[in-house]
Formats: structure tokens, C-alpha cells, sequence
DNA sequence: GCTATCGTTCGATCACCGTCGAACGAGGAT
DNA sequence: ATCCTCGTTCGACGGTGATCGAACGATAGC
């Protein structure tokens, strides 16, 4: 399993940050993962009425978006949500996303 | 021609309002009509590489998001952006689209 | 070695959305 | 009355993306 390539906020764009976070599935990832300690939460772990396959496409996409960071630890990829880094690209951003009761 | 129905940004979800935003042509409209004074630019004045039809699409689903305001005047449609209320509802949003270079 | 777990990859399907041309309707202007 | 402009409405089409099951690979533990 080669480690997944991440992308850094830095050089992610407006549509594709925009894109990733049009979905409510993966707002939920991200809401599940500012809501417990950093490298805490293995792909397996999340609550998403979805099949591993399309929880893979969300975090390929959430990757991609500059939003995750992910370590492989055995068998597991746990994972951490680039928030410093992400506000500092996009200010406010992932504020509205966390706050939003949904 | 009937007023057409415009949501009040209080009522829309953080849902519609990514959604709306996710699309180059609407970031657009909306960059377009920060640029200059409210209520100057009708539905054809904006330069978008769209036909007619798609572009009453576009404005239905600004409308939607609350991101617009319209008002007729003759046979045009002039437009205004729905900033302070919009802020209101989602502080930071509208600012990452009109600060986006693209 | 064998097995169980975790995540990826591979097609395939399906729904949604952006797109268009054409026809229509409402106003203004001549 | 006639025309022109502006915007809407109506299908229809096409592409993209979310979804799945099944097969695969890698790692841990027995």
C-alpha cells in the first residue's frame, strides 16, 4: 500500500475546495474528525451510511482538497484534519462547515 | 412576467449555499455584480459564455441561495447582490469568492 | 502457513446538473 | 399594429460524480 499522495491547501483552488465540501458526506467526515484528537480516527471508524468503496472516493477527494493529512499505522489510515493550514487558504471556511448544525 | 420568488439568505441551509457557489459561471455573476453599484446590471449585460436558457438557470439557483435580489424594470432584470444579509448567514463565504483570483 | 481486518481498485449503474435550441410572452419603440 | 429586445419555459442531451459489489493486496495475529 504506498502512502496516498496529499495535497497542500496551499495549492488547492476555490472550485475544488467549494466542490469538496458540497457534500454532505464528507462535511460529516470533517465534522467527525474536529470533533476528537488529531490522528485519532481510522478510515473504518466514521459513522457514514455509505460501502468502503465510496468512503475511499470521499477521502480521496477530501485529500485532494487540502483538507486531510493521513498516516498508515499497521493495516489502519488514521487521519487528521489540516485545519491551520486549511484557514490559512481559505479564512472562514471550514468555520461555516463545523458550525453548521445540519 | 410574474416577480420572481427570492430567498432570504436566513432560510438557506449551508447545503444550497455551497452548491451555489461550487459553479465557475455563478462565482462569476457574483464577482461581476460586487464590481459595481447595485441595481446597474440587468440578466444580458453580464459577459458569460452561456446561452440564454442556461443563464435564467443560474440566476434561479442565485435567487435560491439568497444571494440575489431582482427587481423589473421594463423588460429587464436588474440585479443586486444580497452582501450584508448574505454575510450575516454565512460570515467569510462571499468575501473567499470575490478575493479568489481565478 | 492460514485467516481476519482494513483499505484500494475495478467496472458498472444511476441521478443530478449544466447545457442547448426553439418556442413563447411581456414590454417598449417606431 | 408591427417589430425588436429581454427573459422564461420546455423538452432533450451529455458529462460528471456518488454509489455499489466483488476482487485484490497488505498487514497483523494466531
Amino acid at each position: 500500500m504506498a502512502i496516498p499522495a496529499a495535497t497542500h491547501p496551499a495549492e488547492v483552488d476555490l472550485q475544488t475546495a467549494l466542490a469538496a465540501l458540497a457534500d454532505p458526506v464528507r462535511r460529516s467526515i470533517v465534522r467527525q474528525l474536529a470533533a476528537v484528537p488529531e490522528w485519532s480516527l481510522a478510515c473504518g471508524t466514521f459513522v457514514l451510511p455509505i460501502s468502503k468503496a465510496t468512503s475511499t472516493h470521499h477521502f480521496v477527494v477530501l485529500r485532494n482538497a487540502g483538507l486531510l493529512d493521513q498516516r498508515q499505522e499497521g493495516t489502519r489510515l488514521f487521519n487528521r484534519l489540516r485545519r491551520p493550514e486549511f484557514d490559512d487558504r481559505f479564512p472562514g471556511l471550514l468555520d461555516l462547515v463545523l458550525a453548521a448544525a445540519e
